[in-house]
RNA sequence: GCGAGGGUACCAAAGCCAGGCCAAAUGGGCCGGACUUAAGAUCCGGUUUCGCAGGAAUUCAAGGGUUCGAAUCCCUUCCCUCGCACCA
């Protein structure tokens, strides 16, 4: 916020132009953003007026800004728990520092290297006589096989105390060193070319010279190169261009690792592999990243320097250089140049007194470990990373210079970071309503000791008011879930649990967190910066609010990612009106009870106890699958059987109807709110009871007999594509029992292999002779085929097909426009009668 | 590089953990038909290929394996998304 603000203040065009033009905010508003609390007031204000156009639920009376005085306070509450748990310690840390402006600087600040990464080197210190000559590395094993240095002899260096010894390295290095921690004073210069051919020597290579090499920066670290031909191909390059020219040829280079696919000298042999010519040559950038990728991977150190693998002998190494031969870190950006704003260069510096919270803490990781364990997880798939984070967070630097929030208690020189002081602030949520409106100097350690841990105190202030919050806070801790997007495993959801683990007695941890997905537009991330950007408001006011909702909930479940396609939501809007002219004509419907009313009533309550669970699950989308189309489809069958028009079942589908809308309220609310009112219902159908499944109305009975129907109008249809003949009559021809008794042996046994000898072996199936065996045949084919569910029903039911097919046959001539005969298939003479199956009845089309 | 998650038909997306209910739900798009003066809306159907009898063949990133049987299990490779720290 305060760098937004200075970008403000110093008219910005890039920031001017985002938040004038993308966010449109007004000219008299920007102009007050030069204060930054102007900037967190205009835009909380903006989402909550969004978030109310949207139709979204929020107790705003709980609203609050972490800038607030009285939240500062409750901050400083869990700070001085936090320090007295032992849990903020206090430390060095690398950071972005410009000279210039003497201060750290974020992402925001820089004009050039935002995605520079600060690295860390290890200097491997070389003697040179009393002088030391420091060579900084990205690998400290290959200490072992170093042959010689590299120094540019075109570069004036300089001899410096460091840390009250002598050293030799590039003026830049000095003072980057001198930013790190180091205490350095410059002595004088030395010409990189009097170094050349100088010994220098180290304890793990022994004495080895100083050789001249034009590709050496002495902006790059210390200046100093140790050079390892047989790894290295810049080093392997820069002998070779020497030794062409007849110099330094008793040098050779030594293999320290063994590497999948490479002989003796990896570097060596890519390099006269790729034809590399010279030092200059672009391709020698690649090459080294392709020898490095694949000696870190495969591979192992010779024998005789441990024998690990690289990954691990790195580490190990570089720790027993730090500990036995004086060598420490250096820190350097990856890429440079990295530029302030204000045009000078950047730097790494060491902050020293930063507080850390003390994540690497084994004990707290434990109790960390220990809840998330407990916790439910949605979706389940998110705990391996939520565990890996657990594991891999180190200290996190929590306090710094600028910005705004709340000082340390303890040490008012910093302010606690943004990300460090909002972990537990969902606590604050259930008591914020009511702490605003109390004098923050009141507001002392020992009331919120009251609030959140029932901890008793004398002469607690407004003894009533802590009483209600204390039971407000009580009434929602432990808080069900916690819900935020993916990109926050790795540090605010993970750190919230550290932090109610260390402030919060166990019975009020958290019970379970949602992780939610991304947003995308057309396909690509939203980014401000790159104008991929549609407010929420927008799509409001183009489309309607129940449509983006809907359109929302319909592209994904909440973890998955949504894209927002503009073409695409157009149609979610068609879905809606025809869903209010079902809604309209089914409650208006005709007076008689029909038949099927039966089926619909059984099916909705399906339909609602799957709604209910995929909600509970917080599967929206699936939700709305069910609720919307599920319901949907239904009813269009039910409207076929009637003929086409809702005739009768007014009962019913004034039922159904009332389910229905209140099955979709929380998906679009304001169309079902308006159809509630059209009801004639009482009240909000936001505050109408959720519809409840009643069993009794399940009619598996009805059910069955549809599905069969439906089915069979399949078949019959699929039929009159594939034989393109006008039908003159159709006949049915349903199962005969003794295909029942075989589907339903074939559907109980345990050993399908041998069924059909088990089968084979009853008189009554035998003497039919080979149309039995088809039709065991036929009913392993056709049982394979249903689901196991509906073949349970259809056994335990057994449906009388014929008074199915005799009831529907009205239904079944209107539609395809043909006398239907209904018969048993024994009872017909016809050769494909034979094709009849239980829940498959034969059709004879002529 | 490290860590996590993915790749399913024109698109989105279920299915995968618990192999046979899967030529693969559902929605969108597109195509055809009905209704209509017409358009829209609505309804019905189609949307891998072949088929004048409900069938067959080839499909779920690629390649290999396990199995009577693989979108689903195992291995290898390729590709995509996210996170990697002081930044909210």
């Amino acid at each position: 916020m305060v760098g937004i603000s200075k970008r403000i203040a110093r008219k910005d065009q890039k920031a001017i132009t985002l938040y004038r033009d993308l966010y449109r905010v007004p000219q008299d508003v920007l102009d007050s953003f030069t204060d930054p609390l102007n900037i967190v007031n205009h835009f909380a204000n903006e989402y909550e007026r969004v978030m109310k156009q949207a139709g979204l639920s929020i107790d705003w009376s709980r609203r609050f800004t972490t800038v607030e005085p009285t939240y500062s306070k409750f901050i400083e509450w869990q700070w001085k728990h936090l320090n007295e748990a032992g849990h903020v310690v206090k430390g060095a840390h690398p950071v972005r520092y410009c000279p210039q402006c003497e201060n750290p600087v974020g992402d925001h600040d820089l004009l050039e290297g935002d995605k520079a990464e600060i690295q860390k080197f290890i200097l491997i210190l070389f003697k040179y006589g009393d002088v030391t000559i420091p060579c900084a590395t990205l690998r400290p094993e290959t200490v072992y096989g170093v042959t010689n240095l590299w120094v540019n002899p075109n570069v004036e260096y300089v001899r410096a105390t460091v840390d009250g010894k002598e050293w030799i390295l590039s003026r830049d290095a000095m003072y980057k060193i001198s930013l790190q921690d180091h205490e350095v004073t410059e002595l004088g210069v030395i010409s990189g070319s009097e170094l050349v051919d100088k010994t220098v020597s180290h304890p793990l290579c022994g004495e080895i010279p100083i050789l001249p090499a034009v590709f050496v920066d002495p902006d790059m670290a210390t200046g100093l190169v140790m050079s390892v031909p047989a790894h290295a191909p810049y080093d392997y390059i820069a002998l070779r261009d020497l030794q062409q020219k007849g110099k330094y040829t008793d040098i050779k280079p030594v293999g320290l690792i063994k590497v999948d696919g490479y002989g003796e000298f990896p570097a060596v042999e890519a390099v006269e592999k790729a034809d590399i010519i010279n030092q200059d040559d672009p391709n020698l950038e690649t090459l080294t990243q392709e020898v490095y990728s694949a000696e870190h991977a495969t591979g192992k150190m010779y024998d005789q320097y441990g024998g690990k693998p690289v990954k691990f002998a790195r580490d190990e190494i570089g720790q027993m250089m730090t500990e036995k031969y004086g060598s420490f870190i250096m820190y350097e950006f990856d890429t440079r140049p990295v530029v302030c704003r204000c045009g000078s260069r950047v730097y790494v510096k060491v902050l020293h007194n930063q507080w850390f919270l003390e994540y690497s803490d084994p004990a707290w990781k434990q109790q960390v470990y220990d809840q998330l364990a407990t916790m439910e997880l949605v979706p389940p798939e998110v705990r391996i990373e939520f565990d890996r984070t657990v594991g891999w967070l180190k200290d996190w630097a929590c306090s710094r210079r600028i910005g705004l929030g709340t000082k340390l208690p303890w040490d008012q020189e910093w302010l606690i970071e943004p990300l460090s002081d909002s972990t537990i602030y969902m606590a604050y949520y259930t008591i914020a309503a009511r702490i605003k409106k109390m004098d923050p100097a009141i507001l002392t350690p020992e009331v919120f000791d009251y609030i959140f841990l029932g901890k008793e105190s004398p002469g607690l202030p407004q003894r009533s008011e802590l009483d209600a919050m204390r039971k407000e806070f009580l009434f929602w801790y432990p808080y069900d879930f916690r819900f935020s997007a993916k990109d926050l495993i790795s540090n605010h959801l993970t750190f919230q649990i550290f932090h109610h683990c260390s402030i919060f007695p166990k019975n009020l941890l958290p019970h379970g967190m949602v992780v939610f997905g991304m947003g995308l537009l057309n396909g690509a991330k939203m980014s401000s910066s790159k104008g991929n950007v549609y407010l929420l408001e927008d799509a409001i006011n183009d489309f309607g609010a129940d449509t983006v909702r809907m359109f929302l909930i319909g592209s994904g479940e909440p973890w998955q990612d949504f894209d927002w396609r503009n073409e695409l939501v157009s149609s979610t809007k068609k879905q809606i009106e025809r869903f209010s002219s079902s809604v309209r004509e089914a409650y208006a419907a005709g007076e008689s009870p029909v038949p099927i009313d039966r089926w619909l009533i059984s099916r909705v309550q399906e339909h609602i106890k799957e709604v209910t669970r995929a909600m509970e699950n917080f599967q929206t989308r699936q939700a709305l699958q069910e609720a919307f189309f599920g319901l949907e489809s239904d009813l269009k069958w039910y409207r076929r059987r009637l003929g086409g028009s809702l005739s009768g079942g007014k009962d019913i589908l004034q039922e159904v109807s009332t389910i229905w809308v209140r099955l979709l309220a929380p998906i679009i609310p304001f169309t079902t709110e308006e159809l509630w009112g059209e009801m004639g219902q009482q009240g909000l159908i936001s505050f109408a009871p959720w519809p409840e499944a009643d069993e009794t109305r399940t009619d598996v009975d009805a059910e069955i007999g549809e599905e069969l129907l439906a089915r069979t109008v399949e078949d019959i249809e699929s039929l009159l594509r594939i034989i393109r003949l006008k039908p003159r009559q159709v006949t049915i021809c349903t199962s005969p029992e003794w295909k029942w008794e075989i589907f339903s042996m074939i559907a109980s046994a345990t050993d399908k292999k041998n069924v059909m000898r088990e089968i084979m072996q009853k008189e009554q199936v035998r003497e039919r002779g080979k149309a039995a065996a088809d039709a065991v045949k036929n009913c392993t084919t056709h049982y394979h085929r249903l689901s196991s569910e509906l073949v349970d029903q259809v056994i335990s039911n057994q449906p009388d097909e014929i008074t199915i097919f005799t009831a529907a046959q009205k239904f079944l001539e209107t539609e395809f426009g043909v006398p239907f005969t209904i018969v048993q298939a024994e009872e017909c003479s016809h050769e494909k009668a034979g094709y009849a199956l239980p829940f498959k009845p034969a059709i004879i089309i002529e």
